[in-house]
DNA sequence: CGACGCTACATGCGTGTGCATCAAAGTCCA
DNA sequence: TGGACTTTGATGCACACGCATGTAGCGTCG
């Protein structure tokens, strides 16, 4: 009876640790995020996920990756993520092209413009961590 | 110029650490954010949010608490936090009751359906945390 | 070859979100 | 007391999200 009482307990003070874990996470995560949003659109007229998008494809050769490559990087569902290509097209940040090799997909291509806008939101975004992530 | 070499070298670390740590964050509270969803949805038909509110409001005294205190709680804007309270009374969870020390303000009260739906997605909760904050 | 299944991407739809704003009530100070 | 400022909560609006689905192209196996 001991044992097992010490064995709930300790599964429940497990599960406290969890749960202020979580919490931890959920408030950090809400801190950081809301700041970087908040900056990266007042002073560089994108969003979060547009930077994870701009950032994935700056550090691509020749600037090109294909689409669920970016789906994989920016953390939304693939419609999201193509209505998100969707936006950055129209702003001319990138522009899709076809891919040859498979005809289903396409690449996703960093104009001039989304590189510029890239490495003037960078200092911004770092500045924002650097910042937050206290 | 060495010195100053070595210090920007320095920070462009930090910098680098700092960058690995968010994006670890970001892919940490994603999967585990998109598994509570998932699973609180389907087996209680609540979500993340719904469950913080309704987790601080069986925590509190009488099962109830100012308005501002849940939006405190719940990461959310203060027009989606109160428009979760209406979906939440919308579905029977909570109630809204007049707050007469201060008249611009409102009680949300727990009902025993919310307290019951509580008590069921608990245990969900805290099983998706144990498998997913590994 | 041809049928089947799988993957990549786009899109209609309902819903949730933040911003800006509003009304009502509390607070403070001249 | 009275007027200015603050705080609380609700709501119109535009927009971004996920789910479900549709289309097209790839791959495989009989």
């Amino acid at each position: 009876m001991l044992a097992h009482a010490t064995i709930a307990a300790v599964s429940e003070v497990a599960e406290d640790v969890l749960v202020r874990e979580w919490r931890a996470l959920l408030a950090r995560h809400a801190a950081v995020y809301n700041a970087l949003e908040t900056e990266l659109r007042q002073r560089h007229c994108i969003g979060v996920s547009e930077f994870e998008a701009l950032e994935r494809l700056a550090g691509c050769e020749m600037g090109k990756c294909r689409g669920s490559e970016l789906t994989d990087t920016v953390h939304l569902s693939q419609s999201a993520a193509s209505r998100l290509v969707a936006r950055m097209e129209r702003d001319g940040l990138v522009e899709r092209s076809m891919c040859e090799m498979d005809r289903r997909g396409i690449f996703v291509v960093l104009t001039e413009k989304g590189r510029e806008r890239y490495l003037e939101a960078k200092p911004t975004h770092r500045a924002v961590l650097a910042a937050t992530m206290s």
